[in-house]
DNA sequence: GACCATCTATCTAGTGATAGATATATTGGG
DNA sequence: CCCAATATATCTATCACTAGATAGATGGTC
């Protein structure tokens, strides 16, 4: 009830994620959040402020996650397993990745918010390739970390979206399976 | 000039594939093509005909081009390069595949149209497993068709979604790579 | 004269955004 | 310690605009 400032931008990344920016307007998430627009917008001004609040903090929570992975799997096919664990959990519900969402409506974005999705892709595949780096024996492909970090972060966009629209997660299991093809393991 | 109906759609389709659905209009639409929206409205009496008619076009026309690939490639390498081009040179248009534009408001859409993005992608991934199959020798992954025939769909319309958010084509180079880990060749 | 395609005109329901009033803390000076 | 000034957060009310959709008139063609 208290910070409604991170209120709003909470429930503004859950309609995202499962409707895309289009379908968020202030109406509506002032009527979730329990005020009126106006005070939406007194938080943030314009949409493309929301929207760029909303990516950054995505990025945050995002990466927390991503820590909380290495800290509890200790194989690479483990950790990228958990990171196919998370796209499935999110399409379970109907979602998509935020930022895969945002990115679906990439020629409305502002410049602002166009760098921020940047730096969520750029900070993710980050992480990717540290990962795959610190376990190089643990892979079985000929293809550099850099590569790894970019076809799993784009597959993974992909398989939840096409997943999402079908219905099902046949696309996310073939994922599941090209990890387990890229890495070593019993 | 001639048949009105078809020009509305194609002009649909170009600009779902900028802009997704929801940024097309019939006001915007009915002057692209120079007539009033309810002429529109006369072709396609709801957004979702028009939705289910401009994806079912787009699955023939994408299946032309699958077919003429095929016809002019003859090694699975090839073929799978000259795939990734199609998705590449959407992406230096701005553009994305219509079907993963779509997709993105899988939530909006009705049943027909969702269907119909099925069809799409049922469609597109039984050539690539057809592809695989006839030259089994070529393929150098323990994955089988159906798994790299998602992988690839899944794969490209992510590459496709991520990299016209943040400009470049980084993720489609990967897939580049991925298809030429994935294929004999010299 | 019937049919097809297009038009004019309009409806209801939403959109993002702003101005200006109001209430509720928070704070600094005497 | 209290009061006035300020800042913060919310409200009411409204603007100009766009959305999808429909009814009914008009024109051309077979």
């Amino acid at each position: 009830m208290a910070d409604k400032r991170e209120q709003i931008a909470t429930v503004a990344t859950s309609a995202i994620k499962t409707g895309g920016l289009s379908s968020v307007s202030f109406r509506t998430l002032a009527e979730e959040v329990g005020v009126k627009s106006s005070s939406v917008h007194y938080h943030f001004p314009t949409k493309a402020d929301l929207a760029e609040a909303v990516v950054r903090g995505y990025t945050e929570d995002f990466n927390a996650v991503l820590g909380k992975i290495a800290r509890e799997e200790k194989t690479l096919r483990g950790r990228l397993q958990r990171l196919v664990d998370v796209f499935s959990g999110v399409v379970d519900h109907n979602e998509l990745c935020l930022c895969g969402a945002v990115a679906a409506d990439a020629v409305t974005l502002d410049d602002a918010t166009r760098r921020a999705l940047k730096t969520f892709f750029r900070v993710t595949e980050a992480w990717l390739v540290a990962v795959v780096d610190e376990a190089r024996t643990e892979l079985s492909t000929e293809l550099d970390s850099d590569d790894v970090a970019r076809i799993l972060m784009a597959g993974l966009e992909g398989a939840s979206l096409v997943d999402r629209a079908i219905g099902g997660v046949d696309h996310l299991e073939s994922y599941r399976r090209l990890v387990n093809s890229f890495t070593l393991g019993e």
